[in-house]
DNA sequence: ATGGGTGCAAAGTGTTTGCAAGTAT
DNA sequence: ATACTTGCAAACACTTTGCACCCAT
């Protein structure tokens, strides 16, 4: 891999990804950097993202069909609301027997999972009973 | 929901998307259909992949960022192959046990969870070490 | 000075949609 | 006859990339 430097947009953006803890978007994250500097692209936030995923600085989040970044680096499952697209960490611990068995039964070097709970969020089931 | 008609084009990507069971992605499922009807479009295949989503007759399993289809409809885990991209069904029974515990830890309405192991599988395995 | 990084805009990829014509009911 | 469906192409959303200039090392 290439030399890494420091820039201060890459510094942006890891911050903001730190700043939040609702597994936000690239673009949610260009949002955020942007408020502070109005001159930075959408590109560099997209490629210091792939950057600071691929020097393990972040992790991608794959629970729908846009990526999502989360700055918590231990593996954890999450919580996806449908009715409202949140993504929430889950509150169970990661569970590497479940690789390892997994590996052995179907012959695969597995390198982790993820876990993803569909459903709606407390939030949203308040909302629904009030709208009744 | 409106009321659904039965048409050559819908009969043709449901049985497409039956024959095959690798979890092919919508584009795919276009190819294999255009191999016996070479008027179809892609918009009408995508419209179709919905509808039969919708209607229950078609899983959309959520494992990358393009959308792939299963008409195994019981929920189960999947194995993907970070190689090759290829996509399994994984050998372990749907734990209904987890959804339960977690609506009650986290206060969610759990509909259902998505487990994913990522990993090298089998043949890839092979194929490195042959390389080497 | 060197070569990775930036801003911009254009291109790419996967999917959806507006429309006029076609067809299942 | 009605209204769902089709093929086509254009539009869309999200992400990547080519390029000329910039700046961290």
């Amino acid at each position: 891999m290439k030399q890494q430097r420091h820039t201060r947009q890459r510094q942006l953006v890891l911050e903001a990804a730190r700043a939040r803890c609702d597994h936000p978007s690239a673009d949610q994250l260009y949002l955020d950097v942007r408020a502070l500097d109005d001159r930075i692209s959408r590109g560099t936030v997209y490629r210091n993202l792939r950057l600071l995923v691929q020097s393990g600085e972040l992790l991608k989040v794959k629970v729908s069909h846009v990526d999502r970044f989360d700055s918590r680096l231990d593996f954890h499952a999450h919580l996806l609301c449908t009715k409202c697209g949140s993504v929430c960490n889950a509150p169970l611990p990661y569970d590497g027997l479940l690789d390892a068995d997994m590996a052995v039964s179907a012959g695969y070097a597995i390198a982790r999972h993820h876990l993803i709970f569909e459903g709606i969020c407390p939030a949203c089931q308040k909302k629904a009973r009030q709208d009744r």
